[in-house]
RNA sequence: GGCCAGGUAGCUCAGUUGGUAGAGCAGCGGACUGAAAAUCCGCGUGUCGGUGGUUCGAUUCCGCCCCUGGCCA
């Protein structure tokens, strides 16, 4: 099982030694919040590299709905996780905890300072609080359970997951489909209950130096506002083209995670002609201040975050630089 | 100018045979262990266009006025 080989990696002494020497910094994030700005002009001073805390910036072909950074950025700054599988595939969290702990092992050996910038907070809170040694995504499995789903209806396997897991049906709405066939997943694949599974979880970076920033707006609107303009400007610069070099291919349908990313949706569906194109852009505005919503809520659970706004000119990047200096870098 | 249809939540609309009203969307709060930009849960007071009248009581019935759309001049 990969994953029991990864979770060998990471414990391996090396990392361990060297994982109370050099600190990991994390710059969160609601979308639209200019995080990918802030690490650029942080990077340019101080002895950082930018690893990607992104669900969406992992696909290639998808650069312009993204807000990808561009390539002449990333040719001057080291940015990793990006473009690193199809949109095709299926990415993960646990997928994300192995790259990124490679990612900062590496870094560390050059001696530098990890920057983790991104808002996909499952990620992050998976790499930094652990992930349960589970399964991966079994696709033929959730195939089945999919299409028992859609002739018995989600409460009915949420109802056979309580004579599985208790536990777990106790914790899942019945109406919650991603949950409930994710657990059924891992009960069929292991035998065992996936509650019982996740007691057991460790984290690689327990005990690392975490500094820890949450770059939001103070004021709601204000962040609404910035959406707002970053869409336009996304559709100026070709965002609709994009979603449909994408779907060219063939080989990409409305189904695949990258596909389900906030405005590459509603394109598609646009396309599909659900609806029109000015309704598709006002979906998926409101689905993207949705989506920083949820982030916020996220966030505002960390307790080792420091808020920081935009649009208060604090001197913080400097602040972080001053900072790596102490540390003798 | 005349006739007709409307004016109810931020938006689109439903409804009250007279007892001050509710859906969808938006918004807000929350949950979150390999799809997470996903998936799911919770939250509905708003001069019912204005004003006068009838009535114990009007958003509902009647009069007048204002606004929007359509038709006729």
């Amino acid at each position: 099982m990969p994953d029991s080989a990864r979770a060998a990696d990471t414990a391996a002494p090396g990392v361990a030694a060297r994982r109370h020497e050099l600190p990991v910094f994390v710059l969160c994030g609601p979308t639209g919040a200019g995080k990918t700005d802030w690490a650029i002009q942080i990077a340019e001073r101080a002895p950082v590299e930018i690893v990607s805390v992104d669900s969406a910036l992992v696909y290639r072909g998808l650069d312009i709905g993204t807000a990808k950074p561009a390539p002449e950025v990333r040719s001057r700054i080291p940015h990793h996780l990006i473009d690193i599988c199809e949109p095709t595939e299926s990415y993960s969290a646990g997928r994300f905890v192995a790259d990124a702990l490679r990612c900062i092992e590496d870094i560390h050996a050059r001696q530098k300072v990890p920057l983790l910038v991104g808002g996909t907070m499952l990620y992050l809170r998976s790499l930094l609080h652990g992930l349960a040694s589970l399964p991966q995504a079994d696709a033929p499995l959730r195939v089945q359970l999919d299409a028992r789903a859609a002739e018995y209806g989600w409460p009915a396997l949420h109802a056979e997951l309580k004579g599985l897991d208790p536990a777990a049906a106790a914790r899942i709405a019945p109406t919650d489909s991603q949950r409930i066939q994710r657990a059924l997943e891992v009960c069929y694949s292991t035998g065992r209950p996936i509650s019982q599974l996740q007691r057991a979880t460790v984290s690689a970076l327990a005990g690392a130096r975490v500094r820890y920033w949450i770059l939001a707006p103070r004021q709601r609107a204000v962040l609404h506002e910035r959406i707002a303009r970053r869409f336009d400007a996304m559709m100026a610069a070709g965002f609709l083209d994009e979603v449909i070099r994408l779907r060219c291919g063939g080989e990409l349908t409305a189904r695949h995670p990258s596909m389900r990313a906030v405005g590459y949706r509603q394109l598609w569906a646009h396309l599909d002609g659900e609806y029109v194109l000015a309704e598709a852009v006002q979906r998926a505005v409101a689905a993207t201040r949705q989506l920083a919503k949820r982030q916020l809520t996220w966030m505002r659970g960390e307790a080792l975050g420091q808020w920081i706004d935009p649009d208060c000119q604090l001197s913080w990047n400097r602040d972080i630089c001053n900072e790596l200096l102490r540390l003798g870098l």
